[in-house]
RNA sequence: GGCCCCAUCGUCUAACGGCUAGGACAGCGCCCUUUCACGGCGUAAAUCGGGGUUCGAUUCCCCGUGGGGUCACCA
């Protein structure tokens, strides 16, 4: 005899604003232990409050799954339910459990109508797969309204029967919703069907310890993809907020992920949102992409020379910083910002002794460079050069080279320069440099 | 305030009740070095406090303290 072993999972956010990180790390949790456990993962988006539903943020929900790999085998939104919830509303009120309550408004928009849950009271007690037996007297929350009209249930009464008619086995949610639990697990059994499996996640947290929102200035999933974060390092970072692998590797794999998460792992505690070690897990994955790769995800395509994609993999955190350093670099080697050379910080390494060292190390360059073949890159090059520098002296070599070349006194190397510049190019500058001489 | 949850370096975290409390990010320092970076090496940095239980508590129990969540005709 075998039980069949059946999983399913949802997330059900709600439509009513760009979601951030720590939305999206419970979809993460979800779909990653739905997925291990062969189950099914859905999406759910709670649009019951129509007024504050908007399409545009269900959009961004879709876009940002998609873009985090979590693909979800049903989708649906719970104002498609309606009839359901009614039929439960109608059956909680026929066997008593709950009733029709008129009532003064207290704000403007309140109904004079509304339907309550009779709380039977006592003590309702739940296993929570994080944080073990959570028990809560539920006396104090008393009659509590479980939709506006027979048509407008509120959350609690549509979360209930849409799990249960989805056939979800799992809730993993944020802890936000623990003491909500004890309520729904109420409606639950007034209406006979069976209490999922709960598992409330940490709250992921501001830089001020409370929980993250739009308002702490937590930015939008989708704010970070246009950073040039790449979903495999999203996905990476949102599983280590909260969770842990047995070992000390943090860089995981969304296959990694897939082998080795498990719910038993997740913290108790909250985790706070750190930008910088996202951007450190992104720039790892960054740099373990292909050049080709890396090029389209700049988006300037197979135009990017060799020089400067290495400089970009060894400097940049995003792609957006990626581009940047581009386009500065643009600017300061080619743009009217170029500024005059100094003959002072072209002969800053010129050894005291030797007052024509410059000179002769930027003739003798010029020499070797001349014979380079066209479009050499850089290591080639420095192969060609660095002989000379050694024997010379580095620093009276090289800056002088540096320094002609890029007109500044911080550049990348002149190796990558001359890569970047082109060979005549490098050539004209140089003509430029020792134009200034006076030794 | 009521109820609930939580507590290891600044941050994310590791440690069957038993090594010198480990790693990563960020810091700092050194090395590399033609500058800025990259990289390499190293360093500083934590078990909230008090009681128990135990031969032995980061770990188990209690109290305190601190932090957070939640208390809607939002989800």
């Amino acid at each position: 005899m075998t039980t069949i072993a059946y999983t399913k999972t949802r997330f059900a956010p709600s439509p009513t604003g760009l979601l951030h990180s720590g939305n999206y790390r419970t979809a993460v949790f979800s779909y990653l232990f739905a997925r291990q456990h062969g189950g099914q993962f859905v999406l759910r988006i709670e649009d019951t409050d129509r007024a504050r539903s908007r399409k545009e943020y269900e959009d961004n929900i879709v876009e940002s799954l998609a873009w985090l790999g979590l693909e979800y085998d049903d989708f649906s939104r719970q104002s498609e339910h309606v009839g359901a919830h009614r039929a439960a509303i109608q059956k909680l009120v026929d066997s008593g459990a709950a009733y029709v309550s008129q009532e003064t408004p207290k704000t403007p928009d309140a109904r004079a109508e509304v339907i309550r849950f009779k709380n039977p009271g006592g003590v309702i007690s739940f296993a929570d797969v994080v944080r073990g037996a959570v028990s809560m007297d539920v006396s104090d929350l008393g009659d509590f309204v479980i939709a506006k009209g027979f048509d407008e249930p509120i959350f609690h009464l549509a979360v209930v029967v849409d799990d249960a008619d989805a056939g979800i086995t799992h809730v993993i949610r944020g802890e936000d919703h623990i003491s909500n639990t004890p309520r729904q697990i109420l409606i639950q059994r007034a209406l006979g069907l069976e209490t999922p499996v709960y598992a409330h996640l940490p709250l992921i947290l501001a830089a001020d310890r409370s929980k993250l929102s739009k308002r702490k200035g937590a930015k939008a999933l989708t704010e970070y993809r246009e950073m040039g974060v790449l979903s495999e390092a999203m996905l990476n970072y949102l599983a280590l907020l909260g969770w842990h692998p047995e070992d000390d590797c943090e860089y995981l794999s969304r296959a990694d992920l897939m082998a080795r998460f498990s719910l038993d792992r997740v913290q108790k505690s909250g985790a706070m949102f750190d930008e910088t070690k996202l951007f450190s897990v992104n720039q790892h994955w960054m740099r373990a992409l292909s050049d080709a790769a890396y090029g389209t995800y700049l988006g300037r395509g197979e135009a990017i020379p060799p020089a400067l994609l290495q400089l970009c993999k060894d400097k940049a955190h995003t792609f957006k910083e990626a581009q940047d350093l581009l386009t500065k670099l643009n600017v300061e080697l080619y743009g009217a910002l170029l500024p005059d050379l100094n003959e002072g910080t072209l002969r800053v390494k010129e050894p005291s002794d030797q007052p024509s060292a410059t000179r002769k190390h930027l003739t003798h360059l010029l020499l070797l460079i001349e014979r380079l073949p066209d479009d050499v890159g850089a290591a080639t090059i420095k192969d060609v050069l660095m002989p000379y520098a050694d024997q010379e002296g580095r620093a009276a070599v090289l800056w002088p080279l540096r320094y002609a070349l890029s007109h500044a006194e911080r550049s990348p190397d002149p190796f990558t320069l001359i890569a970047i510049l082109g060979k005549n190019e490098a050539l004209n500058r140089i003509h430029k440099a020792l134009a200034i001489l006076k030794e």
